[in-house]
DNA sequence: CCAACTTTGCG
DNA sequence: GCAAAGTTG
């Protein structure tokens, strides 16, 4: 056997459970160095937004506890992931190099430039299927372009797919000392001068550790009443697990086997059960999205839409950013995403209409701004989910569903808690006008201290001419070839 | 006549 | 998903 360590490479699973390159390297008898490379500046890597930066910290910190406690250490190094890990590679004198797949064509080129390089010295490239239940390039088929719609894609998997059982946390780590490392500061992940972060660190806390306890918690209080609750907004009925999932905190082989294992306790559980895994479905669907269009958050799905007429207004899109287009759930749903790194998927859909539809902003607008200020910031979810509401992706919404933000208001927040919450200035109102303050008789306003125009915007558009000219623009995508 | 409910078109 | 048109009692 030789003696030269192997160096597990940490890209997106920052965890020690369920690790096919650690638990394999940790088997070898070999002795093993933890290396995490931040990597920015290679081709085909879309650069971490502010929310996903500071969860990334926050990740690497309790990743480095957790080694720690292992007796190992977590080596953090910074540049194109060729170079780094062919230094260090060198500095050791590695003989192998194990990492996961991330199943994605810009990664994977990384991952090929990465063996190459070792290649080149004589150190050995390993890697391991991780982040999705089934490999995209299995699923392409004889067209090359991969599945389009979402229940046969699901289905197929639900019928081929039986994820391995989740390895467990390997019981100890012969490791290598003395290879230097940054400080997680040293990567400036975090903001310094304006810290905007104060939201994020009272919401969430990152970690392997806090991922399981999540999924624990969903499974036993909330998971029964799943398919019925997930779209309150006021409720805690989700698992709030994409976070956790994002940077691999928690695998999906994990999830889905806890899940089915939960489901098989307890049948009562199972139909919540199965919509909470169809939700992890349509990660895994977005992801095959992603894998055979790499360029989903910046070209429409469908080329027809590449003659829509999208309006350019600055001052309307500043408006939904910051939460001020005078549409409670709307507003409520932005400000949340700016305190907390997130926003209930409800809302999302909600907000989002509202930015395609009744403002005509391009949707890559809006999924820069979710890249930028969500915590789950997926580069599969968030573009497709983005061209879903547009309309302009694979299986995407139908044109003329334009989300009225009234009655999705009242629908999903019934008595106005959640708007309450982050709209304060709209707290008063009772739940019959806090959906639509405008409809308000002045003597209501005046009681409930809202200044309609003052201390609260009147609605950016008018939802009817909204809509109307919503239908109208689509129309003309029809007409125009 | 309306209110409550169901159906249909939206390009 | 919504709103207008149609149906019922």
């Amino acid at each position: 056997m030789s003696s030269n360590p192997i160096i597990v490479w940490f890209r997106e699973s920052l965890r020690l459970s369920d690790h096919p390159a650690l638990y394999t390297a940790a088997m070898s008898g070999s002795r093993v160095t933890c290396s995490f490379v931040y990597d920015q500046e290679s081709p085909g890597i879309r650069p971490l937004g502010g929310a996903t930066q500071w969860w990334l910290a926050q990740s690497l910190r309790a990743l480095r506890a957790e080694l720690e406690a292992l007796g190992a250490d977590l080596v953090i190094r910074r540049g194109p992931a060729a170079k780094v890990l062919g230094e260090l590679a060198r500095e050791i004198k590695a003989g192998a190099v194990y990492w996961n797949d991330v199943a994605q064509a810009g990664p994977r080129a990384v991952a090929a430039d990465v063996e190459a390089a070792l290649g080149d010295i004589g150190v050995a490239s390993r890697v391991f299927a991780d982040d999705l239940l089934v490999d995209p390039a299995e699923l392409r088929g004889k067209d090359g372009r991969g599945p389009r719609v979402f229940t046969p894609f699901w289905k197929r998997v639900l019928a081929l797919v039986d994820p391995p059982k989740p390895l467990p946390t390997p019981a100890r780590l012969a490791c290598v000392t003395g290879a230097s490392s940054l400080a997680i500061e040293a990567l400036g992940l975090e903001p310094t001068k304006p810290d905007w972060a104060g939201g994020l660190r009272t919401t969430w806390q990152a970690g392997e550790r806090a991922a399981q306890q999540r999924l624990t918690r969903f499974l036993e209080f909330a998971v029964h009443g799943y398919a019925g609750d997930r779209d309150r907004p006021d409720i805690e009925a989700t698992s709030r697990l994409s976070p956790h999932l994002r940077f691999g905190e928690i695998s999906p082989r994990q999830i889905w086997h806890t899940a089915r294992f939960a489901a098989e306790e307890r049948p009562a559980c199972a139909r919540g059960i199965d919509k909470f895994l169809s939700e992890l479905g349509w990660r895994e669907f977005s992801r095959h999205l992603l894998y055979n269009n790499p360029d989903l958050a910046t070209r429409n799905l469908q080329p027809s839409f590449d003659a829509f007429p999208w309006t350019k207004d600055d001052a309307a899109l500043a408006a939904w950013q910051r939460g001020q287009t005078g549409y409670p759930i709307v507003d409520a749903g932005m400000r949340e995403l700016w305190h907390t790194g997130s926003m209930h998927n409800r809302v999302r859909m909600v907000a989002a209409s509202l930015l395609v539809k009744h403002l005509l902003i391009d949707w890559r607008a809006g999924e820069q701004w979710f890249w930028d200020t969500l915590v789950d910031a997926d580069p599969g979810s968030n573009p497709a989910s983005w061209q879903w509401v547009a309309g302009s992706g694979a299986d995407a919404a139908p044109y003329f569903r334009v989300f009225n933000p009234v009655l999705q208001g009242e629908k999903f927040d019934a008595n106005g808690a959640y708007v309450r919450r982050w709209v304060p200035e709209l707290a008063r109102l009772p739940a019959g006008l806090i959906h639509q303050p405008w409809a308000a008789k002045p003597l209501e306003l005046a009681e409930a201290g809202v200044a309609l125009g003052r201390s609260y915007p009147s609605p950016i558009v008018e939802h009817k001419h909204g809509r109307a000219r919503a239908l109208a623009a689509y129309a003309s995508l029809r007409t125009s070839d």
